[in-house]
DNA sequence: CACGTTGCATGCAACGTTGCAAAGTGAGGG
DNA sequence: CCCTCACTTTGCAACGTTGCATGCAACGTG
């Protein structure tokens, strides 16, 4: 059915050897040599065998994406990017759902590793930095997000802690003294909230204003629904507010339509804040202010770190924490 | 570094062979001699080489999904749905992205098959049924969508004319005579907005009322942008418009964003209609009416129909053409 | 006791590729 | 005329797995 080497070489009438010279462009092969076997390559439309070529060389050419979510928007946008950066260099992107859950995510630290991929970039949400150390000696794996696994692997995001300061200044800047944050996640390991918070309460600080208990909002997930809940548990439980920093823009456009849905003018009565900047964000009326991480750089950040790791002999380079680029996008939700 | 069959079987004092039948459950081996091997399966942290295993038996558990892009909600969706089916199946998922590109389709049909993965799930965009045709004797394919490949590939899709009749008669049973289509993409092979537009005109027709040509309104692609300029092209245009049925979400989604910035009120001056039932319009302000494709059944049947072709001696049976489910959404952007 | 049967374990070969080392060819120099 | 050298081509082995066929006991039966 589908051709081989051996076919090839007999059609051509040299050896399987020379074939293969010729295929993968090694050693030095006599013109004619090479277009006879060209021609028997084309003719039989032969195509080199992935699995043979995986099993010979250990090398797949394919590499997973594990996150929580492909449907919700920030990783969908990721995802994009890191399928078309991985085709940059001809490798092919698998990708898998943690759904959040822990077990899963441990599953792949070992399961998948080692066996079927070259390397995996792992956005991990439930697993605890001393999980994500005991990695087995399988494939290098670079981390997305807040949790750095202790210096032991690779490890590439925006500076949240700046970033989350950045946009609470603005939110000062712009007159808003009462501002809540929403996004909390304390029942997680993720550090990712943990660090937005901490931005944003150095921010108060330095303004100094006071940081109210009452105005941090936790949430389960990021999607609009408990962006949505968090907001009117906040607008229920009474403090005043008229500003709030969501940890995602997800979060963001569920407050913003329970606030609207309330009455409330934005951005007069109440500023709102995102971070991710996912092209929602953009079209939402009002249009959202946001943290707008380099998400291409990201991506290709990831990616060089595992060809990095899979390129150099001395695969015991010490981690890389990267640090991807971030800016600060103002539009209506906070204009005024 | 990762063990094989052979250490394994060294340290329990057996054949490669039987270690192979206990991991594979395979022939009847001896309960003491399995605990012995099952022993320094644990010890060795023995995992199946799956390239080996792809050599052997030809099968890599790997199925691909080619779609036009990755971040749009609809194909995001869809994504994480047909990840998690195929998890079910012990299936992994590889993920392309092929930008809406002939090209990138055509590459996808030739390159990928037949050499690292046992199906193809592909939602064509660009490329016509005479090209979905000459599919070379690679692997399994499924289409998605409205293209058929003139019945020799296996299909799934919803009814579109059904689906796009449905929510016309919808916008007309709410009193609106002038009824706008936003979506038309008459530089396409692809046959979904050729259908979405045929069951608009039905509605149309089978109401007494009339098509205007100034009232169908085409699009480069689905984005939110396009929909947005579409929607300004229209109102600047002219015609008298009271409703517009929008071939996707996002469309729907754009132009509401346009209408609404004139001063439009929705649903009272224009009622908006979209499909696709992403999670951006259940959020929406209003709330988006839309046709909600059952993309979980669509999912499922999608690799039903691979796992059929994998699994059946005869791979010759008859291309299927599986509907799936939609169902009308009504919501605030149609209410009254 | 010879024989078929059953239960269990094993050897061989092959999937398609590539690293390594070596062999064949012809030309040029001593 | 032989030797060396560069150039080109080749054979062997191995990656880890499984289908097939066979080996080897111990068992029960005629």
């Amino acid at each position: 059915m589908t051709a081989s080497l051996r076919q090839v070489a007999e059609r051509a009438g040299v050896s399987i050897r020379t074939v293969s010279n010729v295929v993968s462009g090694f050693a030095q092969v006599a013109p004619e040599t090479r277009a006879r076997v060209q021609q028997a390559i084309d003719d039989l439309q032969y195509r080199p065998n992935a699995a043979a070529r995986h099993l010979r060389g250990g090398r797949s050419g394919l590499v997973a994406l594990a996150i929580p979510e492909i449907a919700s928007p920030y990783f969908g946008e990721l995802a994009g990017l890191l399928v078309r950066e991985a085709e940059q260099r001809s490798w092919m992107l698998l990708v898998q759902q943690t759904d959040g859950d822990a077990d899963h995510e441990r599953r792949l630290l070992d399961g998948v590793r080692g066996q079927v991929i070259d390397g995996l970039v792992l956005s991990p949400w439930a697993l605890s930095p001393q999980e994500l150390r005991r990695s087995p000696g399988g494939v290098p794996v670079v981390l997305l997000g807040e949790q750095d696994a202790a210096g032991l692997l690779d490890h590439v995001a925006v500076d949240s802690v700046a970033a989350a300061r950045e946009i609470t200044q603005h939110l000062i800047g712009i007159g808003r003294t009462r501002i809540a944050a929403i996004g909390l996640q304390p029942h997680l390991e993720n550090g990712t909230a943990a660090r937005r918070l901490e931005g944003y309460r150095q921010a108060l600080a330095e303004a100094g204003l006071t940081a109210d208990p009452a105005r941090e909002i936790p949430v389960d997930r990021l999607h609009r629904a408990d962006g949505a809940a968090a907001m009117s548990r906040l607008l229920d439980a009474g403090p005043r507010v008229d500003a709030i920093f969501c940890f995602s823009d997800q979060l963001a456009l569920g407050a913003m339509q329970v606030a609207l849905g309330r009455g409330l003018r934005i951005p007069r009565d109440l500023a709102v804040a995102g971070f991710d900047d996912v092209e929602d964000g953009r079209y939402a009326t009002p249009a959202l202010t946001t943290i707008s991480p380099d998400k291409a750089a990201i991506a290709r950040e990831a990616l060089n770190c595992l060809a990095d790791r899979l390129g150099t002999r001395p695969p015991d380079r010490p981690a890389r924490r990267i640090v991807a680029a971030h800016h600060l996008v103002i539009r209506d939700s906070t204009a005024g």
